[in-house]
RNA sequence: CGGGGCGUGGCCCAGCCCGGUUAAGGCGCCUGGUUUGGGACCAGGAGAUCGCAGGUUCGAAUCCUGCCGCCCCGACCA
């Protein structure tokens, strides 16, 4: 039978819960907030980190690990820091279990407790900074460029698939410089690194922007950020990258020797993208109908399905199939066949569509004759026909055509859904119609809170990529500085 | 932490109010056959300590008490 999803309209976010479970992306675990992600969800997250990684590497960082663990001191050493992460971190208090002596199964031993208890890391900071400090002597040791691909555990109280889970996946770089100018710019760096990602590769465009100081992350003196739009009109914050100053420096004594014979603080970064990016993804593209990828993240960019009747006629369109296969394969395009026979070509349909694959080629006795193959593009639902000939040229140049009409597709859905507004009531009209919005605000946290508490629209950013001129606040009448944009936010 | 929902073969779930054969159905799975251009059909088969622990009763999936777990909606956050 159909699995039938949700529709947007009926039910927003169960058509997203929906989209997650039947697309084999992942499932909620027996433990609360943490989900298992299945193969196919995680071959998705497999190509975003080795393009990442990839993209790292080009800007000079390297990989390393560090602890899970982290000793309970090392958090209190940042002030700002601690506030931030202290109501969200899981505790290790014990290091051995015991057989219950009542005969209740196994218990903690009272016995071994720990001395100083350890955090699950809800971000490496601290432990990284403590060993930064051995690891830095000179001025010749900077800048130092370091990634780490890692799980993080955050005590949330309210989880979603993907989108906030108490673990999950991500990758947290950390740099440390010389120069207030050199951090500053690693900072900018990042964040480009990341744009490019989810406008070129994911096909979700970004605001870029800077933070204002109460989104701005714990211990940072400047958050960057990127915020795509979800279909639903909220607003998500896809990656982050933190210009740290010499907070972090300053807490674990981390300082160079300068060409000088000076001892100076170094300058510090921090920027991650997590598996909430799978999350952004699903949300950008994806229809009533379920997941649609863009080519250059697919798992599969193409599925062959034959079409056939009777076993001569199976044997004849199958091996038809890996010619072909061995052909899209051979020009680089990541192909499955599937000729599992125990499965009618319907069902196939129906199953490649759920999950996203962006191009399906079918070939039936009537193609054969002809020399053809029908070619079903999954984000525009339209089919055509076309010659054997050349086919993996047709087909790299129509993922190609997916790949860019997915990104301005989104584009011009991101452009009719922003607006600009100077009115209160103009204001809470488009927050209402859940637009993206542009508008004046007096640069105080307490106006940010006070239209916060009264529409639930957040400052996203101050937008980079946008003219700077001064007007009056849209809550206050205060005078105010540049627009800034505000949204529903997940 | 408040409000709501749920827990029954691998999955979705009926049954519970009003206790009483062998716990129903669908999907999936196995066997055989017919099928195959948009989620096929027929026949046969396997698979369940009804979330856990007590209690009431001749008898509990069903009633009572306690506990556990998950999901959804809100307050906090990436």
């Amino acid at each position: 039978m159909a699995k039938k999803i949700t529709s947007r309209s009926e039910d927003y976010s169960k058509w997203y819960n929906d989209i997650v479970v039947d697309a084999d992306l992942a499932q909620h675990s027996d433990v609360k907030g943490c989900m298992v992600i299945k193969p196919y969800g995680y071959a998705i997250w497999e190509r975003m980190k080795d393009v990442l990684d990839k993209k790292f590497k080009e800007t000079g960082h390297m990989n390393a690990y560090f602890p899970l663990l982290i000793p309970k001191s090392y958090f209190s050493k940042e002030a700002a820091h601690v506030e931030g992460f202290a109501k969200e971190c899981a505790v290790v208090t014990h290091y051995r279990l015991m057989n219950d002596p009542n005969g209740g199964g196994v218990i903690v031993d009272p016995d071994a407790k720990l001395e100083e208890e350890l955090i699950i890391r809800p971000t490496s900071e601290t432990i990284i900074w403590n060993t930064y400090r051995k690891w830095i002597q000179s001025y010749r040791d900077l800048p130092l460029l370091i990634n780490q691909w890692a799980n993080v555990v955050r005590w949330e109280m309210r989880t979603r698939l993907f989108l906030r889970t108490t673990e999950f996946l991500w990758q947290e770089g950390h740099t440390a410089h010389a120069t207030k100018t050199e951090a500053q710019e690693e900072t900018s760096r990042m964040l480009e690194v990341y744009a490019d990602f989810a406008e070129g590769w994911m096909a979700m465009p970004v605001i870029k922007g800077n933070k204002t100081e109460s989104e701005r992350f714990a211990g940072a003196l400047d958050t960057l950020c990127i915020e795509a739009r979800m279909q639903d009109g909220k607003a998500l914050q896809a990656g982050t990258s933190h210009f740290l100053g010499q907070n972090f420096a300053r807490a674990f004594d981390v300082k160079f020797a300068t060409k000088e014979g000076g001892q100076e603080l170094v300058w510090a970064t921090s920027w991650g993208v997590s598996t909430r990016l799978m999350g952004a993804l699903v949300m950008t593209h994806s229809d009533d109908a379920g997941l649609v990828l863009p080519p250059k993240l697919a798992p599969i960019e193409v599925v062959i399905v034959p079409i056939y009747k009777g076993q001569d006629q199976m044997d004849e369109i199958v091996s038809k199939c890996r010619e072909i296969e061995s052909q899209l394969r051979d020009a680089g395009i990541r192909v499955k066949l599937d000729a599992d026979d125990s499965k009618r070509s319907g069902w196939k349909f129906a199953e490649y569509e759920l999950k996203g694959v962006p191009l399906r080629l079918a070939i039936g006795p009537r193609d054969l004759e002809k020399g053809s193959c029908e070619l079903a593009r999954r984000d525009t639902r339209t089919k055509s026909f076309e010659s054997l000939e050349n086919i993996a040229t047709h087909v790299r140049t129509l993922l190609d055509t997916i790949q860019n009409d997915l990104l301005s597709t989104a584009q011009t859905r991101l452009k009719e859904n922003t607006v600009t507004v100077d009115t209160w009531a103009e204001f809470k009209a488009a927050i209402k119609a859940e637009k993206f919005v542009m508008a004046h605000w007096d640069g105080t946290s307490k106006t940010e809170d006070w239209i916060s508490q009264d529409t639930k629209a957040s400052i996203r950013c101050l937008p980079f990529d946008t003219e700077i001129t001064p007007g009056i606040c849209v809550k206050t009448g205060n005078p105010s500085p540049r627009r800034v944009l505000f949204a529903k936010a997940y």
